[in-house]
DNA sequence: TCAAAAGTGTTGACTTTACACCCATGA
DNA sequence: TCATGGGTGTAAAGTCAACACTTTTGA
């Protein structure tokens, strides 16, 4: 970018600063990455291999390439830390405290994605990737707290109104099986006629008339997500149908 | 920011690439700020000074600084631009798309903010800004028309679960003008009796005991809004107030 | 005395919650 | 035959939507 550009790009007359100090600040995607399994809700981590850090786990994140969009890096993340390329993902807030990063001033650029854990064992022993249950995180390296709340709180904010949360299960899945998935977001307990009422009147799922089967008591039906709802990707899409 | 600490920003082994490759990237902050005149929803625009968007307008935007953080910038934008330093602001999204600006790389963070127009007449006379109703908003400078129905939609979603919409109004107002604010952002009539149980039921509201004057009609009690709900600043404290 | 908006309640439709029993299956 | 969860309905409480008349003020 030249310094002739550089001007243009203002679109009012603010004082001029040099072109290193505007571009001296590092850009990253952090991704939470969401899986189910085990009745707990996870999250994927590295450990961190910052001295500042030592013995913390940290998200996923890697900085923007120059020729990549947010989401191609998010998608990018994914890919090379998973093997997944058809997730569901969403922007979630952008943060860029001055002090976030102990090297430098880098701002995070926050996505969460929900990945069907059990149907794409991951390949996880070969690095430091390790699934943790979202309920026993105590401390992240940077503020990768912060970040797992605040997708933990967006990703609560959508669930009841929006079929987001089916990319964590598996393609087929029986309504007790959904009704634990949404205790284990919303962390509360649900009545299961009421519950299956809800989902019924929303009117999400296909009774594909299938049964359980290789469970310890009598099966339940099994359901999949009506076609329509299977929105992979960036999740405005999904907001825009409702 | 040295070669080393770019390395150790990494928090994962990744292909390296060069210093240039990645802080080759303009950062900026875009603020919508939203007024209420007139009856109408109104945003403060500025004519682009670019000749690809001639005749257009855009949002009011800078490069961020290295040493301040995304409130600070939009603080900035705002007491640069209207003169105020105690506005409500709000994280909206990122936009990061490769061609979103002709002039090179440019990720923008986009922020709402709501202020009161008529208790803050700017001087706008002696630059190129001004308010525009934005129901009248057709084409706008780069992606700032997305950016802006973006705001829009979100300022929609929180209107009636958070106390945000009082930060348009002057400190007392009428019932009647609430009800009008209400209208003209979510875009629909709302029956006066049922609009006024649903606003007493959420006991955000004093009745301050004094009553419109100069209007040309029976004047309707003024309320102001309860000290515990008047957050400026960054609406994430607003949220956590429920 | 007119025009304009203030102020106020009820009914029916719908939604939400709480709650309990019998059934099918595998061990 | 036991343990486990599957599957189902109803009544009471609460919320939401529709709707009209009298009052107060200024012009």
């Amino acid at each position: 970018m030249t310094e002739k550009a550089l001007q243009q790009l203002k679109t009012a007359e603010i004082e001029k600063i040099s072109h290193l100090d505007y571009f001296n600040i590092g850009i990253t995607v952090d991704c939470v990455i969401l899986g189910y399994d085990e009745k707990e809700l996870k999250v994927l981590l590295i450990k961190s291999d910052m001295q500042e850090f030592s013995g913390l786990y940290s998200l996923l994140g890697d900085f923007i390439k120059p020729d990549e969009d947010l989401e191609t890096a998010s998608y990018r993340i994914l890919k090379e830390r998973t093997g997944l390329d058809d997730v569901y993902l969403e922007q979630v807030h952008t943060f860029g405290g001055l002090k976030r990063h102990p090297s430098g001033r880098v701002i995070t650029i926050a996505y969460y994605s929900l990945i069907d854990i059990r149907n794409h064992k991951l390949q996880l022993s070969h690095n430091e990737l390790h699934w943790h249950p979202v309920t026993e995180i105590k401390k992240l390296a940077f503020d990768h707290r912060l970040i797992l709340d605040t997708c933990l709180g967006r990703l609560r904010e959508q669930v009841m109104e929006h079929p987001v949360i089916f990319n964590l299960l598996p393609e087929k899945f029986s309504l007790r099986e959904l009704q634990e998935l949404y205790e284990a977001i919303l962390g509360v307990e649900l009545d299961r006629r009421n519950f299956r009422k809800k989902i019924s009147i929303k009117d999400w799922l296909v009774d594909i008339d299938e049964m359980e089967n290789n469970v310890p008591h009598r099966p339940g039906r099994l359901y999949t997500l009506k076609k329509q709802y299977k929105i992979k990707g960036s999740g405005t899409k999904a907001l825009a149908l409702h």
